[in-house]
DNA sequence: GCCAACGTTGGC
DNA sequence: GCCAACGTTGGC
């Protein structure tokens, strides 16, 4: 079977971890650590090398989608989990068995336009897309072709409408 | 800062 | 296995 390129979404908050703080970054890349929700987690571990994700920044005004990276390694073990000092340290997890996973990622494309959530809410194309459904707070999310299209279009658009 | 929605924890 | 309490997320 023909390796098919997926879509992805990633939550950040700009005043932790901005779009523009990853596309300043040696090679542009970092590695998109401390999740700690499972559901997020798996979708972590079926990421891709070549699969592309937006950059989305919540708790921001307003929240937007900032920009488009691509997945240059797939699911390893998050080392922040063993690391007593960090914040996201996780005491029940076992290095044999690690609990949580990491991918890295690379800036690809920052959008001409920041796509507010606004504006995602606007798109009909997008009526069943998870991050605007009420209530959704996991981090890590799938985003299907149709949904990857409309939204890049709004981004890419160079005239307000 | 508010607060609704959600995931996790832990007593039973 | 149930479910109340708690902590967190995230839009506003």
């Amino acid at each position: 079977m023909a390796a098919r390129r997926q879509y992805w979404l990633l939550k950040s908050e700009p005043t932790v971890f901005a779009f523009a703080d990853l596309w300043a970054a040696p090679r542009r890349e970092s590695p998109w650590d401390g999740v700690r929700n499972y559901q997020a987690r798996n979708f972590l571990r079926a990421m891709r090398v070549g699969d592309l994700a937006f950059f989305y920044h919540s708790n921001a005004a307003p929240a937007c989608i900032a920009g488009v990276v691509e997945i240059v390694r797939e699911a390893y073990a998050d080392p922040t989990q063993f690391d007593p000092g960090h914040d996201q340290f996780d005491p029940r997890s076992k290095p044999a068995e690690p609990s949580w996973s990491a991918v890295d990622i690379r800036a690809v494309e920052p959008l001409t336009r920041s796509v507010s959530l606004e504006e995602l809410r606007g798109a009909p194309e997008l009526a069943s897309f998870p991050l605007l459904q009420r209530g959704s707070r996991l981090s890590v999310l799938p985003v299907r072709g149709t949904e990857w299209r409309a939204i890049l279009a709004l981004g890419r658009r160079k005239v307000e409408p």
